[in-house]
DNA sequence: TAACACTCGGAAAGCGCTCTCCAAAGGCGC
DNA sequence: GCGCCTTTGGAGAGCGCTTTCCGAGTGTTA
């Protein structure tokens, strides 16, 4: 029973068992060994030692999850709604900065927890119920959501099956959950006084879909920001978030406010989006036009001109949330909180 | 015993125990049902469905891949160095569109087959060494690996232990593993090869790191090309994939052939940063000099002006490799096979 | 009607681990 | 030297599930 045996794709991997055997104790105190459980003889922690060495014993996860009811694992999940449930749609939402910024947030605090991440994407009611049982099963010991759809029925499950979670973004109806969201309204605000202060006149704004509290809040900000300067109204043209949508988006809005000088988007990729519909329309960004973006993503400085954007601290969002989420974990009996960040404007060419 | 009470969060989840009990049969006969095996009474077969339903049971997966040795889980790894080990090189390549194009190809054949995915992050040998053991005991029924460093003892590790694996990019050195890979050298070729067609008389190119298989084999693809047309001699410098490198790498290459009319870059991120350094330095693009990028990624439609670009269909080449691994997770006899992947040239504005 | 082949459901043995109980051993005061 | 408390290791009962092995019941044929 050496070493090298265990490392054969063949062999039976060694055991709890088979360590006792090796060490000459029994299973009970290997395992108090491995868990650092209680005072075990020195002596006795060094021979054990040595035998899960000599055996290249490794704990079985599985195992040791059914019984402590842990598994060392937190859930991303993607809750999106059932008209998405195509493909294309999802390719678009990983390959967008978002996913990326927000799962580099959560990994840079888990990795360090000795958590892993698992992904998961529902599109239909019955997948979520199914997911919520699985969690409350024990599939993961917690998780973060991404909620895209205007509503949706995951938070109130989730809360109501004691299934410890955060959300990033808050959600559309109040439930006792714990999230992390940026202050919208205030990076709207931001936008709209920094064009105003640049003396732009005629200003317009290209927004999310108006019906996710994120997208909502950033035109609901814009607008009251507007109406406290005295523009009572403002022309607005909805799209996606993607850079397709941008574009139309842009077109639309330059055939209804020929005039204009100034454009707040709700993201940067629209924002890009704009940029090229502009560029197109023959307009000088930002002589003729200024614009302020949203994300502060990687898109922003690769625009040109450079993106003025409000900068959305997502990966910190991430991490705090994954804080959020690993204490919940720790303390069930944690009540439901939420952080709320600030942005801030980030000042670079294109305003 | 009713619906209802199971969905509060204090109470004991439902296990086939207590569906055997409302079913009033044994709960061999209900884990039949439940799994389709065998011909159950038709009747039973109902009735024990009912009472599935009554008691809003779901399977403990913990406790069935204990004993299945299946856990419908199949890891990501991403492979680094050690001496990335701190955050920010990870949330960098994280925000890389790469990393979201092939999660989003991995989902799209996964997400169907009911598998979930789950990130892992090895930096260390140490990590290599665990996660492997974790693997074959079952942590995950297979792994699809993303190997960054120059050399990395992971894939050897991988067969060896027998875990069903698939890299994406073929491995430094020759391991009989699955890969799916793009022929990197026709897409430089094909770089290159435009550039010249084009007219460009002094090309240069801004590379990856030259230790990695696929930027290797972009470097020696476009210095064939090259040589094959009359160009002996080539100026490349190189960088690290990211936006920043490719625009110190473009300074660079513009102080050591300030004459230069085309340049082939590495990936669209370095090509957008290229973009950056030569409107600085006041060159037009492609007036003043020409330029092919690669990947194909949302970078390079969100560029100004649009980069022409060699197409790497990352999401495909995920998406076969994730049928490649639940194929060799469902017969672990197969032996290992690749997929390479031919590259396509994408004309846009820049060349 | 008896013998046989099937079909179908139940009992029970694990999968690998944790952790509660319990017994044994050692240390102490009186 | 004896009883009592503390320390330490072992036995064994599960965690929730699958699956083998059997026995009972049913239908079929000689």
């Amino acid at each position: 029973m050496c070493y090298k045996s265990f490392m054969q794709q063949g062999t039976r991997l060694p055991t709890l068992e088979d360590v006792a055997r090796v060490a000459g104790v029994s299973r009970a105190t290997v395992s108090r060994v491995i868990n650092g459980i209680r005072n075990v003889d020195p002596h006795l922690h060094e021979v054990v030692w040595d035998a899960v060495g000599r055996t290249g014993y490794v704990p079985n996860r599985m195992a040791r999850s059914l019984v402590t009811r842990r598994t060392g694992t937190v859930a991303l999940v993607v809750s999106d709604s059932e008209s998405h449930d195509d493909d294309p749609f999802m390719s678009r939402f990983f390959a967008d900065p978002y996913f990326g910024r927000v799962v580099g947030g959560l990994m840079s605090v888990l990795r360090q927890a000795g958590v892993q991440l698992a992904l998961q994407i529902v599109g239909t009611d019955e997948g979520r119920k199914r997911l919520v049982g699985d969690l409350r099963n024990g599939q993961a010991d917690g998780v973060i959501v991404l909620s895209l759809p205007a509503v949706d029925a995951l938070p109130r499950m989730l809360t109501d099956g004691g299934v410890p979670a955060v959300m990033i973004g808050r959600p559309t109806e109040p439930v006792p959950i714990n999230y992390v969201d940026l202050a919208n309204e205030t990076g709207a605000t931001l936008a709209a006084e920094h064009l105003l202060a640049r003396g732009c006149q005629r200003i317009g704004m290209i927004s999310g879909p108006a019906d996710v509290p994120a997208s909502h809040d950033r035109i609901s900000g814009f607008r009251r920001a507007m109406a406290r300067h005295g523009h009572g109204w403002v022309p607005i043209a909805a799209g996606n978030f993607t850079q397709d949508s941008g574009e139309a988006a842009m077109r639309t809005l330059l055939t209804e406010s020929p005039d204009l000088d100034g454009l707040f988007v709700a993201n940067d990729l629209m924002a890009v989006g704009a940029l090229l519909t502009l560029r197109e329309a023959g307009r000088r960004v930002p002589d003729d036009v200024a614009i302020v973006g949203f994300d502060d993503s990687s898109a922003a400085t690769a625009a040109a001109p450079a993106l003025t954007t409000v900068r959305h601290p997502l990966e910190d969002m991430a991490a705090e949330a994954a804080r959020l989420l690993l204490a919940r974990i720790e303390d069930p009996e944690m009540r439901a909180s939420s952080v709320i960040y600030e942005p801030t404007l980030v000042l670079r060419q294109s305003a």
